[in-house]
DNA sequence: ACCTGAACACCGTTCAAGT
DNA sequence: ACCTGAACACCGTTCAAGT
């Protein structure tokens, strides 16, 4: 690559990272390609597809979730490591609102840029949750799949304006329902009166 | 309403449900306006937002939703009587892709045109909850909009083409979650090998 | 009262023309 | 080899002009 093209490239992945993390997956390329001050031919030349921009955005943390579900399953209990990670994984999700809906998509299509990336990060899980269910901690009628939609349920849950001030105890719900004998994490406190929900 | 008028709101709406159906809640208004051989102004003067647009859609069917609530309340036991209805809610939203989104933003914003009959049916589900609570029969640390939570990320997972295949298991791991001594409703059956996630 | 469609400000995507 | 921006086909939303 050309250095003027590796300049270009790297200052529009990093306008591109502010960006949605402002408005999210579904911002404007247009405005991406303005704030970078570079033609919009030129982020379409770098980034074919916007599966492309946030495979190039996301790459780095994926890898860091797949490095810390080995770190996790070294040194820590099946059911901490899994619970531990599934947390991780709501949260990082949460940095970039609508990422979940274009991951999920991405894990039905091969075709797509951040097909690869989805696939490792779903194993990483697949294996933690094998680890807890070989030691009877986890329910044992699930796959890895279905992990990665349960953790994708939450961080959608979570990006939602009206649910995110309940997201921890929907954490709690999903991963009791994954975990059945697992103490809640937080110290199980008495809930206000039902009468406003 | 004058005559014409009524003729146009009702064929707008004839149409705008064939095509939610087909294309989901995001839904070109101006397609919609085109395909019911209206002027674009004619759709706007009728329904001011998408909100409303969606919430005239709905209006039936949510309704029943609550009548449904009512009937089961009466004439089920409260774990059965949860359980069936949160299917329902859930079968009901998966008519129109993406009305999820919406009906949970409109939860959150008293000016929707939806926010109404978001509540209702909020209030629907709590009273079914409080009664499964009252008797043991489901966690009592879950609030009404917690469940609506809960029964919108269901019916957000079963849009998505990766987790469609997994939408009866994913709603029992999450019943399961509601309802903890709760026996699954599918016949248990052993789960193939784990090695293909 | 009600309807129409042009007008405006946005998109995503492509591609001929430039350096 | 890379960059640019006009061009095209779409949106949602508003509003002057018509009946």
């Amino acid at each position: 690559m050309r250095a003027d093209a590796k300049k270009n490239y790297d200052h529009l992945l990093a306008v591109a990272r502010a960006v949605v993390k402002e408005q999210g997956a579904d911002a404007s390329l247009r405005d991406i390609a303005r704030q970078a001050d570079v033609g919009l031919g030129t982020l379409y030349r770098h980034f074919p597809t916007r599966e492309a921009l946030l495979e190039a955005l996301l790459r780095t943390t994926l890898d860091e979730m797949t490095a810390q579900a080995a770190d996790l399953e070294a040194s820590n209990a099946p059911d901490d490591a899994l619970v531990t990670w599934l947390r991780e994984a709501v949260a990082f999700t949460h940095q970039y609102r609508g990422v979940t809906e274009l991951m999920t998509a991405a894990l039905d299509d091969p075709e797509s840029a951040l097909h690869a990336s989805c696939v490792t990060v779903r194993a990483a899980g697949a294996r933690l949750l094998a680890r807890a269910q070989a030691e009877g901690k986890a329910r044992s009628d699930i796959d890895g799949t279905e992990l990665f939609a349960l953790i994708a349920a939450l961080a959608w849950l979570s990006d939602q304006p009206a649910f995110g001030r309940h997201a921890p105890r929907l954490f709690e719900i999903v991963a009791s329902a994954i975990l059945p004998d697992r103490p809640d994490t937080e110290g199980r406190t008495p809930r206000r009166p039902k009468t406003r929900s």
